[in-house]
DNA sequence: TGATTCAAGATTGTCGACAATATTTTCAGA
DNA sequence: TCTGAAAATATTGTCGACAATCTTGAATCA
């Protein structure tokens, strides 16, 4: 008999961890979004080579990929450093998302299935039982919440899509998100906003589904650009 | 005497020609959006490095940029290939258009500047000119249609926009019609369509702008879905 | 003859060293 | 002391060689 013999399970531990560049690049970008490599630094070549153990071939190759997911910014012979974004900038990756996840979400109403559907409402209560229990701060708001959005977008079955959303503007968003913690000003409101759109998507209701997901990212563009107002001209005290 | 004594040309011929990672990656853009290096073969190194004359090193750093502009595909130990797009892939591309550049075109009618918008006219005569003289073949569709588009975005002032439209997808768009050679369908529709959309963008009517974008964008889509059902299943003859 | 295994070849992945460029430091002169 | 230039240093860019992996093809066995 051929290859059918055995039970397969042979799935590679790691898809992606086969090459050195991938491996790397991976850990970059988790430090990049927690902050460990902070905004603006500059990388330094020889010194993250020793950092992960690896020459700089590789790792040259990774900071290649962060430059096209513009995590990091590139000038030649002078180096690359990690991306800054201005609140201008936060603002705008925003605005974009309200118009692509908009369309994600009728997509999605259209093209999730119903065991799809049925997950992403277990995942919201989970949310919930992580909200109330630990007052609804880290996980859900940090990751939680990409986790949701990014389902949505996975419903829509639109590949460029996923790949715009997924690779070119989470990141951003973790990395913000991370940054200034901000994330954790309204979970039950956001939670409840989660719920609405599924239930849209559950009944096929392609319009609602859109224009709930706008309202809810364009109610996050509003909150972070109250916080970010707040925060930039504290003419009260603080710095007396 | 310093620097300010000669009449400063400093320039450098080519900005981004700086280093050689840079220049072949643009090469290799060129090459693959004109369909010299077909969609679907194989990416050999050594061959690649011994045609540009240069060594693995930079080539490499060139490819990894490429697969993250979507240009290319990697597995691991095995090599890059270039992207074969699925007409459904295609599709999907023209409905993302469709939501960013409506979106693109509604912030253009808000932040472009007169300056732009008279240059974009003039643009639009020059294509009307082309149009007219040479049947509205070559130049205008393959190439001055994106013009017109991406100068749109940047009139929208919003950088990721134009992030997003210019490094991910209208490379793609640009590799389908030189393969393809569509195009050149309605090329005097399309000149009119722009024309409109200028027109509602002059006039400051950010609704209109929207929403003709989004028709011209689908109508196009339409147009490649029907161009396509006929090559699919070509059941008479072709129109001989 | 057909399928399987194993070896040979080719390709990708990784490394260390050298060259080109930018940055910093030093030093001379005003 | 400050300015400016030039040398010294460090970093990035490039290269060729070696190791790990995949692919191809031949040889063996059923």
């Amino acid at each position: 008999m051929s290859k059918k013999s055995v039970e397969l399970k042979v799935v590679p531990l790691e898809p992606e961890t086969r090459t050195l560049a991938d491996r790397v690049c991976r850990q970059i970008v988790t430090a990049i979004v927690k902050g460990e490599i902070p905004p603006g630094q500059k990388i330094s070549e020889p010194e993250l080579a020793r950092t992960y153990g690896i020459s700089r071939g590789p790792l040259r190759e990774a900071i290649r990929r962060l430059e096209g997911w513009r995590l990091v910014e590139r000038k030649a012979h002078v180096g690359a450093r990690v991306v800054q974004l201005s609140t201008r900038e936060l603002i705008e990756i925003y605005r974009v998302r309200e118009a692509l996840e908009g369309m994600a979400c009728r997509l999605a109403a259209k093209n999730m299935t119903d065991d799809e559907i049925a997950s992403l409402k277990q995942l919201l209560d989970e949310h919930e039982a992580s909200v109330e229990q630990r007052e609804g701060r880290s996980y859900f708001q940090k990751e939680g919440d990409l986790d949701f959005h990014y389902r949505i977008v996975q419903g829509s079955k639109n590949s460029k899509l996923l790949e715009l959303l997924g690779d070119d503007l989470y990141h951003l968003v973790r990395m913000y998100r991370y940054q200034f913690s901000v994330s954790s000003s309204r979970p039950k409101r956001a939670l409840k906003e989660h719920r609405q759109i599924i239930d849209a998507i559950e009944s096929r209701d392609e319009e609602l589904a859109e224009m709930l997901m706008r309202r809810h990212i364009s109610a996050a563009r509003r909150n972070i650009e109250a916080k970010l107002d707040t925060d930039t001209k504290p003419e009260g005290d603080k710095h007396g």
